[in-house]
RNA sequence: GUCCCCAUCGUCUAGCCUGGUUAGGACACGGGCCUUUCGAGCCCGCGGCACGGGUUCAAAUCCCGUUGGGGACGCCA
């Protein structure tokens, strides 16, 4: 088996809907750290939530992990010696565990029912104080036990805190790798459930036994957990084994109001980002300076840097806002560092499914012809996305023409004039590439006396029906002689139809 | 309410541990240059140590308090 000093760290996603960014920025911390230290990266689904847990939910959250380039050395899929990694296929050994507290006397039946609980709650916070177990059934006689069960009342397991700890007093202290020491007050905890009636565990008791299990050295989850880690040290002490080490890095908020991300303040999934267009390189250099920085000049890092650069003591401690404007920045900048053909490669599923074009029809002469068209777009792209509103007008006839366009630079005295010239002149430019169609209509605007952008505006709006988009010599060549000359004479038609019936 | 965490430009952050910086960078924003448009690029600008007390010759940095924000207090994870 692995060397004992060995890293292995996990992530625990519950399966209840899509991959959120928030857990996402949690796995590639994990992930990096362990990359990073030549360790292990498992992933272990937290499905012990029968109702809210779902096999899509599964498989979005594979996906998205598969999708930002984090690869798992152990967990569903791949397997693993310390399986199976799916909670809801070791209750056994949940129950084997819990069995045995009870034996050792460090955990016990508990069959008081969630009404009883409700009304216990309730009165406690008529009067105004914190609701703590008060250990009703901790010393259940056989007998007493005997009833319940007859009456059909279905037992959870709590844990005896006090036998756990070994006293009544003291502080768990949580040596957190990000925070320092945290330290809280045995005398703060009741004692908690750890398996539901229905048999199933509870989040903190699975997750010790898993981690124990699981040989994981280092727990490095989002701050919200910082609370739930003395409940779990206790269950360590009550196994008797040594808790790994922790480390709650902060969480990602939605808004400078601090709060915790969420659907209200955009997307939140991490599958959204990737139909928008966005690259997982982009994505995953974007969250990893969520809470993290190396220093103060490097804001680009391949995830190779991030392996050879990550680690905690570099995280900080606070709430970091998701920032979009940041991440469009950086997706562009991704963007343009791709090499045309690659970059072609990414764009055509938007194109496709913007209708525009049919994977099964790009011939080797209309591949070069799209590559050609992804080089005139340039680096004017934030997200692929992007794509379809600076090209569509290559692939279809079918456009208006903007409402800026027609007003701005179709709408002006002489242009239809201007653009049969226009027409006429290129009809003659042999051969029709990008130099010579310049240097026609270059001189067209000098013999005019004429500024070129009164020249080039009308015939970028003829041509594509927008003020903005690829350089217009590209984009006249792109298109080629037949079509541009129809567009051409589109424009002018359409204009002189305007006039002639206002 | 109780416990816990956090606090540098609007945002991400460097600096804090080991007091002395014109508090640095990036995104966004504003302006300029370039240019056939947009984008890109280049230049300039705007903008911050939450507050109050200490300690010290000197505090973003160390200590205390206040305020603000957040998290957890479930048979959710």
């Amino acid at each position: 088996m692995g060397r004992t000093d060995e890293v292995r760290v996990r992530i625990a996603p519950a399966p209840t809907g899509h991959m959120h960014l928030g857990n996402a920025r949690t796995a590639l911390f994990n992930w990096l750290f362990a990359r990073h230290h030549g360790g292990k990266f498992i992933v272990r689904i937290d499905d012990t939530d029968l109702e809210r847990s779902s096999e899509e939910a599964v498989k979005a959250i594979l996906d998205a992990l598969r999708w930002l380039g984090m690869d798992w050395d152990e967990g569903p899929e791949v397997g693993g010696p310390y399986g199976p990694y799916i909670q809801s296929q070791r209750l056994d050994i949940y129950r084997e565990y819990a069995k045995k507290l009870v034996e050792g006397g460090k955990a016990y039946y508990c069959y008081c029912t969630k009404e009883e609980l409700d009304a216990m709650r309730e009165e406690a916070r008529k009067r105004g104080r914190p609701f703590k177990y008060p250990g009703k059934c901790r010393n259940l006689t056989p007998e007493e036990r005997e009833r319940f069960e007859r009456e059909g009342r279905r037992p959870t397991i709590r844990l005896n805190v006090e036998a756990a700890w070994g006293s009544r007093e003291g502080k768990i202290v949580v040596h957190d790798l990000v925070l320092g020491d945290v330290e809280f007050d045995v005398k703060e905890f009741d004692d908690f459930i750890i398996m539901k009636s229905n048999g199933m565990p509870v989040y903190n008791f699975a997750t010790v036994v898993d981690d124990y299990l699981m040989r994981i050295t280092h727990v490095i989850r989002a701050s919200e957990h910082l609370s739930n880690t003395p409940k779990q040290i206790l269950i360590y002490k009550a196994l008797g084994v040594e808790p790994p080490k922790f480390a709650h890095v902060p969480m990602v908020l939605g808004s400078s109001k601090g709060e915790k991300l969420s659907k209200r303040h955009g997307a939140v999934a991490v599958e959204w980002y990737r139909d928008q267009g966005y690259l997982p390189e982009a994505m995953i250099n974007f969250l990893a300076r969520l809470g993290w920085s190396y220093d103060d000049k490097e804001e680009i890092f391949t995830v190779e840097e991030l392996i050879e650069k990550f680690d905690l003591d570099r995280v900080g401690r606070s709430g970091s806002v998701f920032d979009i404007n940041k991440l469009n920045w950086l997706n562009k900048q991704y963007i343009m560092m791709m090499p045309l053909s690659k970059r072609t490669d990414a764009v055509i599923p938007f194109l496709e499914r913007a209708g525009l074009i049919k994977r099964e029809e790009i011939t080797p002469e209309k591949r070069r012809w799209l590559e050609k068209i992804v080089e005139a777009v340039g680096d004017r792209m934030t997200t692929l996305a992007d794509i379809v509103d600076y090209t569509y007008f290559f692939f279809t006839d079918e456009f208006e023409y903007s409402e800026e366009g027609l007003r701005k630079w179709l709408s002006k005295e002489g242009v239809p004039e201007m653009l049969e010239e226009v027409k006429e002149l290129l009809a003659g430019v042999e051969p029709f590439e990008r130099g010579e169609i310049e240097r026609a209509l270059r001189g067209y605007v000098e013999g005019k006396g004429l500024k070129a952008i009164r020249v080039f505006q009308p015939i970028r709006v003829a041509i594509t029906g927008k003020t903005v988009g690829p350089g217009l010599f590209e984009t006249i060549e792109l298109l080629g002689r037949e079509r541009t000359l129809g567009r051409l004479e589109r424009a002018i038609r359409f204009l002189k139809g305007r006039t002639e019936n206002p």
